[in-house]
DNA sequence: CCAAAAGTGTTGTCCCTACACCCATGC
DNA sequence: GCATGGGTGTAGGGACAACACTTTTGG
C-alpha cells in the first residue's frame, strides 16, 4: 500500500471589518512564491482539520473560538497552484471580531489585514491561488450573513443595531434601511439579546446595546438585493 | 521540506431519484474495513481534485458530466477515520439521472444504488465516517434544489412538470402543491425550456415535455417548509 | 361517462419596501 | 435650539399557500 502522498496544508481566509472596511489577514512570505499569501501551515499527522485551523486562527490572531466563528471553505488541489510541487489545501472561513486584531507575528512573517477589494478586483496579486480563494471567501460570507446571525461575530460583545447593520452594509456593498432592518433583526426570536444598557457612542440619541442571543439562523432570511462591489455607497 | 504527508482521496457521494427513492452509489469493500462505503480512489500526482472526482464519476457510473452535477461537498481529515491509516478526503457530490444508472463495476467491488433513508436514521452502517458524509450529501442536496435548477439533473432529457416535483417531493420528503409548483417553475425565466412536445406516460391529461433551460439559478428561490423525513408523505 | 392527471383563476395572508414621523441625546 | 442618530407606524405591493375549477386524455 505504498501510494502516492501529498502534503496538506490548512489555510485561513480570515476576515474583519475595520474603518468601514472589509479585510482579509494576510502574510508577508519570506520564500518562493513571495509575496502576500493567506496564513496557513501543514496538517499534522493526528490532527484533524477542524483543529488544525483553529489552531492556525490562534497562532495567528491570538483568538479563541467563542469570539469568533471558523468553518471550512472548500479543498483546492490543482495541480500547478504551488509552483513547488502539488499541494492540498483545504482552507477554512473565519469572521474575527474587530477589537480583538491583534496581529500576532509569531514566526518572523510580516503579517497586517489588508482590504480585499483590491484583490477582488484584481488590483492586487497574491501568491498561489489565493486570489480566488479570497473570491470564495468573500462569496461565502455574503451568503453566511443572509441565513445566520454570525455578523455578529464581526463586532464587539456588545453591540447596537447599526453598528450590526454596518457590518453588512460593509460586506455586502450595499445600503440597508436602518428602520427595516433594526425590525428585523430584533423581531427575530433570540437573534439578539438586549443587555439593558444604553450608549451614545455613535452619537445622537442612545441606542440600545445586544448580546448575540441563542438563534444562529434567521427565518426568513435578509436577502440582499444583489452582488455589488465592496464598500458602503455612503449616503 | 521532508515533510508529513497524508494520502489523499477523492470519494463520491453519487445520489440519484429511483422507484420513488433517494439512492445514492454504494461499493462493497474486499478489505478491511469491509462493509457498504462511498466509491473514492486516490488523487493522482498532477491530476486536480475536480478531475479526480470526474474521474471516479465515469468510472462508477459511465455518465459525462453534461447528464450529471457534480460539485465538491467538502473535505474531511479526522486522524481516525480510517482504522490503517490518517487519510484526507475530498468528497464531492453528484446528481445523477434515473435513466442511466448503470453500475459499471469496473474493478471487482460490487457497486449498488442502496436508499439513503437507513442511513441517515443510522439503521445502516456505512464503513468509515460515510454515515456523516451521507448526512451531509443530502443536506447539501436539499439546499442545492432550494436555490438552483439542478433537480433537472435526476430527471430523462426530457420531462414534465410532475415528474421534476417528485424529484423535489422526495429528496425533501414533503408533498408539494402541483399547482403552485407548476407556475413557479415554468413562470420563472430560461429555467425550462419547452420541447412543444406532450406525453401522457403519466396518465390523464397529456403534461408539456421540457429540457432544463439556461437558467441555473432560482429567483426567488423555491422555498421548503422544514426539514423532514425522507420519501413522500403519499397522499 | 368516469377516473386521473394537467393546468388556470382567485383570494387571503404574510412579509417586505418605502417612507413619514416622533424620540432622546450632545452641544 | 438644532443636529444627529434611534426607533415606531403605516400604506402599497409582490409572492406565496390554499383551494375551486376547467381541460384533456385513457378506458
Amino acid at each position: 500500500m505504498s501510494r502516492t502522498r501529498f502534503r496538506v496544508t490548512v489555510d485561513l481566509a480570515a476576515i474583519t471589518v475595520h474603518d468601514d472596511t472589509l479585510k482579509i489577514l494576510l502574510v508577508e512570505r519570506g520564500e518562493e512564491p513571495f509575496g502576500w499569501a493567506l496564513p496557513g501551515g501543514h496538517l499534522e499527522r493526528g490532527e484533524d482539520l477542524d483543529e488544525a485551523a483553529a489552531r492556525e486562527l490562534i497562532e495567528e490572531t491570538g483568538l479563541d473560538l467563542d469570539r469568533a466563528h471558523l468553518e471550512q471553505l472548500r479543498a483546492y488541489g490543482h495541480p500547478d497552484r504551488d509552483p513547488r510541487e502539488h499541494v492540498v489545501t483545504i482552507c477554512y472561513l473565519a469572521f474575527v471580531p474587530d477589537a480583538a486584531t491583534p496581529v500576532a507575528g509569531d514566526d518572523a512573517r510580516a503579517a497586517a489585514w489588508l482590504p480585499v477589494a483590491p484583490i477582488l478586483n484584481g488590483r492586487q496579486e497574491l501568491a498561489f491561488d489565493h486570489n480566488q480563494i479570497v473570491a470564495d471567501a468573500v462569496n461565502r460570507a455574503r451568503a453566511k450573513l443572509e441565513s445566520t446571525t454570525l455578523a455578529t461575530r464581526f463586532c464587539s460583545p456588545e453591540f447596537t443595531v447599526t453598528e450590526l447593520r454596518q457590518v453588512y452594509e460593509i460586506i455586502w456593498g450595499q445600503p440597508l434601511d436602518q428602520r427595516n432592518f433594526s425590525r428585523k433583526i430584533t423581531g427575530t426570536e433570540a437573534a439578539l439579546v438586549p443587555t439593558g444598557q444604553q450608549t451614545t457612542r455613535n452619537g445622537g440619541r442612545p441606542a440600545a446595546l445586544y448580546r448575540p442571543g441563542p438563534a444562529t439562523t434567521l427565518h426568513p432570511a435578509i436577502l440582499r438585493s444583489e452582488a455589488t462591489e465592496l464598500g458602503v455607497p455612503r449616503r
